[in-house]
DNA sequence: ACGTAAGCGAGACGGTACGTCAGGTCTTAGG
DNA sequence: CCTAAGACCTGACGTACCGTCTCGCTTACGT
């Protein structure tokens, strides 16, 4: 049955022609039936750089899809919408970036870790990402719970301890603590949604009130 | 060739008969060389109402032009960016609606004001208008200053009297009323944003923070 | 989940630098709230072109847009399905392309202007928007239904016009008319279908037989 | 940074939960290094069953491999095309199913087969298949040759053997078989193509035109 | 007897095209 | 000069399949 084939081999050979004839810069091809890490990267990369260049306006999976040269069923695959990929972006950038300080008083140690994190959001493409996941919530409940019951929680891990510490050490009541971690929260959402990520002067004295500080 | 384009005729001919069978909020025509009265309220009419329904995520100027019965062009004209729509929106519905209370204390003051403003928020389509209007700044500059700029001093008002009278007052400190002033909006655009705009109890402890309260 | 968009301003200079970047062989504007026939035009000639150039297989919505410099929305308004396409192509090419013929005797007359269709779809891409309306209807009750009820019908009133004469001239029966017409039809079909519309001396021999010639 | 890809996971997890859920149409695995007759059966089977169920239209390669719990590479290692699982699928069921009759004239012969194959295409998916085939042909040239060099003279014996004997016993002339025959294919490909396979009535006089029954 | 070659299910991959929605621009026609 | 209307191009959306690839497994066959 020799020719019943014939269009599979000439399909094949057109292919294999366009192959070889695009430059390619890299084609990442399966690697069988798993997930790809090299995809990964090159999209988190992709949209990384993009964040960076255009801003959440000109953020567009499509756009990331060109710029990592995946296709986009493979981005929708594994982050089924923007929320998804700025969190996989925020969390791929931020992870043991800021330490967490111990400089004697919570008031001082609020400060230390604002103006890192606020640096941090300065030249990092994951604050772009914040202000992302942010906006997109506004219009989409999906994303505000991810924003609010996942994402939340896990990145005020560090917060939690610096008020534990400042309840043991300054004698912090217990029973204002998630009031004061409201305004830290709201502080930092205020500034960075609004732009405001420069330490003007003022952060030490606001995070004194947080702190309860009486000094 | 008249029957060629068939298929363009029946959609022709099916928005025809939509436009027919909806109420249509009467037809204006132009009233001259100069500004629509009737048009600009049909425009934030429809805006408020379309937020209403659908939130940010489903508001679309061509949705708004479709309710308002109005011209595409005719918005941009007026309102040139969602922004800008956002904020008229906004501005028109606020204005007078809560007022300053005077309690006896800074922090009764700001919890009773919070809560009216939630309730405004829950309420109100500009609750929505205003998560859009973040949402909108957080990829476009220019919205980004108008709220940032034009927007917010405007609407603290009633804020900077409450603080104002805090320092007459309860004594608060003078230099600390920035900083206070800044937590307070901070909690304020979390929980709005975050959609946490009924009173969980903790407002009231929380404005004692803020007020520096340390009854 | 719609995306949030730069500001207009931002949009405006981006789109002006690119058209006057693109060499953009036309813009075609809108010319106001009614179809532009340009643009009619050039998504014809572009199907058309296509079609020829790539055949079937190769013909896709998305390519016509690209080549005709059209979007993809302004081509689905006017022809909704692909079948809508190809009716507007062939109605197109054909019309009034081929004589009909008066030879004196309906199996001459047949002959004739078969071989003429025969030269019509060989020449022209018309031909190609047929078997693709054939082959569109196989898949779709809507396509099948344009084709059987609307396209059918309209293109054969040569051949009524034929047989009628064939009728009062050649003393034919008029209760075979339908059957015959049946069987020249398929006849045609099976020949397009299967590309094999040359003349191999067999049409003359097989149109006496339709036309029911005892000669 | 394991929960960043949580979406993702709960795909999977749904897929997972999905394929225990399915029947499951046993698992076949390899039975060493030669084809599975079994899971031939399986893919013809289920092209056949998605066929009958969707049409030429939703019918995918895709499709075919979920339902048969094959995998596509092993769908293309033995139908490298669309064509080929047609043309599998066709020549699975059509053998022998329909008699070759013998009524006393070449009329009659031609009737009771047409009408009978018409049953079958009408019972039967490959009546499905051939349409999908015929379709598949008009953009793929292999398809076409297929259609045209293989299948067709194949499936086209009987109708031999019909006009063999008529030319034996009713006198039809020998060189307007060729003709003829065509007649009869034509008929038939505008009448399935059409999805007109209903007896109308006008079966046995279209049959006796073809035959030549002067009677 | 055992290594190897082939078949198998699975599913990720880069792509192309789908059909839809909205964006912002443009022009007409009319008041 | 404003207004409603709506066509226009653009570009992104999220989905379906395409055909290819690799994995990890199973089994028969050849050495």
């Amino acid at each position: 049955m020799p020719d019943v084939h014939a269009a599979g081999e000439i399909r094949r050979t057109v292919a294999m022609r366009e192959r070889i004839m695009t430059p390619s810069p890299r084609r990442r091809a399966s690697i069988g039936s798993r997930r790809n890490p090299e995809t990964e990267s090159a999209v988190l990369d992709a949209a990384r750089e993009l964040l960076a260049d255009k801003g959440y306006a000109g953020f567009s999976i499509e756009e990331v899809a060109r710029r990592a040269g995946a296709g986009k069923p493979t981005i929708y695959r594994w982050w089924p919408t923007k929320a998804d990929l700025f969190v996989a972006l925020y969390g791929r950038e931020k992870t043991a970036a800021i330490p967490v300080p111990d400089l004697g008083n919570l008031a001082a140690d609020l400060a230390r870790y604002t103006l890192d994190l606020w640096a941090f959001w300065r030249t990092n493409p994951a604050g772009g990402a914040f202000r992302g996941l942010v906006a997109e919530a506004q219009g989409n409940e999906a994303a505000l719970s991810l924003l609010r019951d996942r994402f939340l929680p896990e990145r005020l891990e560090p917060l939690r301890i610096l008020f534990a510490r400042g309840v043991d050490r300054d004698g912090l009541a217990p029973a204002e603590v998630p009031a004061r971690l409201s305004l830290w929260i709201g502080f930092n959402w205020f500034r960075v949604l609004t732009g405001q990520v420069e330490d003007d002067g003022t952060v030490a004295a606001t995070m004194r009130i947080i702190a309860g500080d009486r000094s």
